[in-house]
DNA sequence: TTAATGACCTCCG
DNA sequence: TCGGAGGCCATTA
């Protein structure tokens, strides 16, 4: 199978820096395919059993809430990962989403 | 090949 | 300000 844009998406991802976080659209955009933005998430649900393990929880929607946080084992997992590594949530939300928003783009 | 799905984004009321 | 509906596009069955 041929590097598709699954693989994209899983390569963006994980070049997320540790405490930093990116948007669906912002991956979909840098990749040439800004209408896309449900392939990225769409790309997450398989990205569930990859290894390495890829860092969903650093990927959230345009407003910084933990949109697929569901889809994670437990919901407050997203959360408790971002936490760890120094961000604040409150109400699924993103606290200073912009301060902590990864443009893939801009590393590219 | 056709039809259905989706962890989104944007617009309209 | 809040809620609902449509549109984008690749992958899977």
């Amino acid at each position: 199978m041929e590097q598709s844009f699954y693989d994209q998406v899983y390569e963006i991802v994980r070049l997320i820096p540790k405490g930093r976080v990116t948007s669906y659209g912002a991956i979909a955009k840098s990749l040439g395919a800004g209408g896309s933005s449900r392939l990225v998430g769409y790309a997450m649900n398989n990205a569930h059993g990859l290894s390495p393990k890829i860092p969903a929880h650093r990927v959230v929607n345009r407003n910084g809430l933990l949109t697929g946080k569901f889809h994670f084992a437990t919901p407050d997992l997203m959360q408790q990962l971002l936490e760890n590594e120094g961000l604040t949530i409150t109400d699924n939300k993103i606290q200073n989403f912009k301060t902590h928003f990864w443009d893939p783009a801009q590393e590219l």
